[in-house]
DNA sequence: TAGAATAGATGATATAAATCAATCAATTTA
DNA sequence: TAAATTGATTGATTTATATCATCTATTCTA
């Protein structure tokens, strides 16, 4: 990536919406996702595959929970939100992904997808059949690869996020989780000390085990002693050092 | 499997170790392993690349958090506990494993293991060098079909274990606990309502996210009201149908 | 753009499970 | 096999976070 573009503010989005990645070989997320290490051929070869979805609005389902799996998503642009329903119908958040995420990966074994996926935000992704991607990675090495890392990197995160819940404390767990998300953008070249996240305070309740009024307080708290704040959706960190020794280093995603 | 070896109680082991289990072509265990679906000639190739280990003793490790990683393993008997620890020295235990389960797939995106494995029990496991197996897979669909197959469930156990975490109460968690190792010795045709299973309480507590004093008293508690009983080792489900209540049917593993 | 619905903030109270403490039982090891 | 270590039980107390309640701000929607 050589331009390097702006955060600037596009309603709704996380993530600047990228100019130059009609093709996955012009993709600036090509390193996170199936693409990662293939020569140009089967690049090429991979974005065939590809069918570049028009932009998803706010509520719009990628697949709900028993949905036959088709096809794994790439996330380009936006936010999407997996979960399932409780008895209660509450819902059992799994995760938030951003541009550079893989959705799907979950629903190989029962061919039926476990969860729903939600764009909380207007979103871009690339939807790319999943039978089709099989019978390539069986021809291509390095797709196949790419796809058992991305699926046991899946694990890793997933048993990480079991490690969060149980292990750390309330404050701990808010603070860590606006950290990995600040990380994530760093990571991509974006401005992570101040950024836009399109996620409701009592999803986040939800994904960190806790209620919306518990996560309410603690913003509040950390907004008044100028750790950061996070108020209509963008989120400011005044205080990274600080920050980090709440979160603790532990479990921290450096994806 | 045609002949149904009754659970006799071999000291510290959670299953019978088969006696029929030389080859994969005559392992009970065939269907939950590398081996599912594979045509005989294939059959052979994966056979040649499996060590049969000997006995491990309680205590002995598969492999331990950052050490590179060579094999997969399947385990034929025994428990192995997956497991990292904290800043504390505290274990964070991500699950036991059982005869018919495959251990260390999430090493495979960092080609380190994330967590360490050591078996709680007399062991026996095969080990199947991870190289040659992808290799192999590369020629053998079926055989890849079932490395994604076996990481995605792994990805959704993960998840639902979660689920139980945040979802339920410290005596829901117990029952689900029993009642899913229970469900898991019923679907290899063992008996099920009354069975050995060489789990330290306290590591199950761990397990749980709760405390061993949690544990204690719930097991007393399910004891008195004639549910179940966990002592010395050894389970005796008096009432499935409260147990069933009690841990409520969501997210159970039925493997 | 007004009204309704949803999200967020803040205070008072309740509670499930942790922590602390003291035995008792079982297992290891010298 | 005795002593030492580790695990399990049970009771008293504490505590982090949930719950309940109310109010305000924001976002939808008709």
């Amino acid at each position: 990536m050589t331009v390097q573009i702006k955060n600037f503010k596009l309603k709704g989005s996380a993530f600047p919406i990228s100019q130059f990645s009609s093709s996955c070989a012009n993709c600036g997320l090509q390193k996170l996702c199936f693409a990662n290490g293939l020569s140009e051929n089967d690049l090429v070869a991979l974005d065939n595959l590809v069918d570049r979805k028009q932009s998803l609005i706010k509520g719009d389902y990628l697949y709900k929970t028993g949905d036959k799996l088709t096809s794994f998503f790439a996330i380009k642009a936006g936010t999407i939100k997996v979960y399932s329903l409780d008895d209660d119908k509450n819902e059992d958040i799994h995760g938030f992904y951003l541009p550079g995420d893989i959705l799907g990966l979950d629903a190989l074994a029962f061919s039926k997808h476990p969860f729903s996926a939600v764009a909380l935000d207007v979103s871009n992704v690339c939807e790319i059949p999943f039978e089709k991607l099989t019978v390539l990675a069986g021809k291509i090495p390095n797709l196949n690869n790419q796809l058992l890392n991305l699926m046991s990197q899946e694990i890793v995160n997933s048993r990480r996020h079991s490690s969060v819940l149980t292990q750390k404390t309330a404050e701990q767990k808010v603070a860590y989780f606006i950290l990995s998300k600040a990380l994530k953008f760093k990571a991509r070249g974006y401005l992570y000390t101040q950024f836009r996240l399109n996620i409701l305070h009592k999803d986040v309740a939800s994904y960190l085990s806790l209620t919306p009024e518990t996560v309410s307080r603690i913003l509040t708290k950390f907004n008044k002693v100028k750790i950061v704040s996070w108020q209509k959706k963008e989120i400011y960190i005044y205080d990274e050092v600080r920050l980090r020794e709440i979160a603790g280093e532990r479990f921290m995603e450096c994806d």
